[in-house]
DNA sequence: TGCAATATTGTTTTCGTCCACAAAAATACG
DNA sequence: CGTATTTTTGTGGACGAAAACAATATTGCA
């Protein structure tokens, strides 16, 4: 069981020097026929796995990996994100791997494209992406493709560029699961306020168009006569706004008694409802960022669904660091867990299972 | 930023040896007050991360772990919590770490002193428990601690005997959480069906006994006028008799329509239901087994919450690691996630976050 | 002061892998 | 057949930390 296995063991086994044994591991020239035969017949019957750790000792290199993603003005989210890129990052230091962070303004193509050109420039051995559109996307992922450098998708999969791997949560999914859990509590209800929280009238992402997808087909397939009021909070206005605009909602629909959001938000209008007294109104929204999860705790906020944000930026990292240094096969698609969360079980929620 | 410092740079910035520095950084006698001072003020400034695979590899030391736990005839969510130990040990078995599992029979309290008698004799260099009564728990853990050797608790939390560390999830947190889902679609009821599967006329854990806790202290909260009726399936009895018991059951309550049971045997209520077409009641149930896997994805079970247990077992295992290998400070108490999954969110689920 | 005993230092080898280099064997060619 | 060339093999450092070992400095005591 416990048997470890040696390159100097597999040598003596076979009557050859460590030295050939090694080139027939890497797969490196200069090698006789009978050498080969001898060698590969005893790793056939042995089970040899190389110490990765003496390997990365000796092999002395180092990795750049790079880390392509919205530029975040204290955006939880992002931020989760890149707190975990940079724990793989410390985890792995010893095999000497570097992220270097490149950021782009969201909805602006061209910032992403100046972004993905400095990249291909400093030649990393590896990329993590948050794409934009799919065409600005590809012309970088064309590049890459050229270079062989292996880059790995977050947040939205596009599987026609053929990523080394992507992590992300299935947004259409988690809306539809969103739903689901909003009309346990709704189920009575003839009107649902959806808050939106726009950026030059849209929505900032494309995850939040999808959840919204998801979650209209629950509501199509499950409540079809239900009302889905949306108000939309453009993210110009101030703080200041938002709550005269929230209190003309409630006041010219006094009938609603359920929001929902698919943005990290939910917290503006629990923290509404809050000051305002009113007390009839449940919320149900998205991440675990900190005012949301006091408004769980407090009671103004019903249920969040998380999306382990560090854990996709920890592990995004990390599977380059599998797939590049030590080699390894890695899973080409993760979606990550659709985690409920409610006042009662939110003090066990971990960022990380680590 | 990527500093790589050695004990070398650190011997030639202090003007000493290496050995020095080696005896200072491993509190090992015979240092001169004089190169003590110089060393540490060149620590002070430096920010040293030893390179630990460097280490493990000169150290070449083997570590005995020992995982004692009740035997599981496949039972799923102990062979869930085997096959993560087993997993840390394939992932650091670079560091020579060596995982020998011991199991008692529950309820078993001489077959957990009998078990608990080899161990101390192997003297391993750590030790993951999962208890039993805490008398005859401790009569063990104090021996461990005569003996210095650390050891994890893990599914029962018992901080009188002082563990290096805990893992596990908040069973009556868990069952109050779970009331609250259930009562979500089940709040116009008045009766409802809560199943336990009983072994010699006792439920066999201690947890499900206290989720159930949990559970009933919700239901008083909340619901105090819904009457709670406990259907027990002895364990004693096939499964034939599982049928008689639930048929018998549901002619005599023809109104009830919610099932909730605290053990992984939600399964065994979802097919009689699916079998007899019974298509009006709904089951909660707990583990992220195959067969309620099954369940939940057919619609004859409707929500489930999984444990973690492969996480458990892979945690308590690399926390013994952290600690006595790399000799890092760790987590004294550590509850797991309470995740709930349902139909829509169940393909998401994963056991393990790596 | 001299010499042993002890305290404090510095040097060297080891761990397993990788790779550069040296040595040996096989082949080419005049 | 002998020398030059190429192919194939073996050897000997790294890598960074740990620890055994060797060397030097310091102290105690007659």
């Amino acid at each position: 069981m416990a048997e470890k296995i040696r390159i100097k063991d597999i040598a003596e086994l076979s009557g050859v020097s460590v030295g050939t044994v090694d080139r027939i591991l890497h797969n490196r020239p200069n090698v006789s026929k009978t050498a080969r035969e001898k060698v590969e017949k005893v790793l056939k019957e042995i089970n040899y796995q190389p110490n990765m750790y003496a390997a990365a000792l000796a092999y002395n290199k180092s990795y750049k990996f790079t880390f392509l993603m919205p530029k975040h003005a204290s955006e939880a989210y992002w931020e989760e994100i890149e707190e975990g890129a940079k724990k793989c990052e410390e985890i792995r230091r010893d095999f000497h791997i570097e992220i270097s962070m490149k950021y782009y303004r969201r909805l602006d193509t061209l910032s992403f494209a100046n972004a993905s050109a400095e990249i291909l420039k400093e030649s990393p051995n590896g990329v993590v992406i948050v794409p934009t559109d799919l065409e600005i996307t590809q012309q970088f992922t064309d590049q890459l493709h050229l270079q062989n450098i292996p880059y790995i998708l977050l947040d939205s999969y596009m599987p026609d560029l053929k990523p080394l791997s992507f992590f992300g949560q299935d947004s259409f999914q988690s809306g539809y699961f969103a739903a689901k859990i909003l009309m346990l509590i709704a189920s009575k209800e003839k009107e649902i306020m959806l808050m939106k929280q726009m950026k030059n009238g849209k929505v900032p992402s494309k995850q939040q168009d999808n959840r919204e997808v998801g979650f209209r087909h629950y509501m199509h397939d499950h409540f079809p006569a239900v009302n889905i009021l949306e108000l939309d909070l453009p993210i110009e206005e101030g703080r200041s706004e938002y709550d005269n605009l929230l209190e003309d909602f409630f006041t010219e629909h006094p009938g609603v008694h359920h929001c929902i959001t698919m943005c990290s938000k939910a917290h503006i209008v629990g923290e509404f409802l809050l000051k305002t007294n009113r007390r009839n109104v449940q919320i149900m929204g998205y991440d675990m960022v900190g005012k949301n999860a006091v408004c769980l705790r407090q009671g103004s906020v019903s249920f969040l669904i998380a999306q382990h944000a560090f854990m996709q930026g920890y592990n995004c990292v990390d599977t380059l660091f599998k797939a590049i240094v030590l080699k390894q096969k890695v899973e080409p698609v993760n979606y990550m867990p659709i985690e409920l969360l409610s006042k009662e079980n939110v003090d066990f929620y971990r960022r990380t299972q680590l």
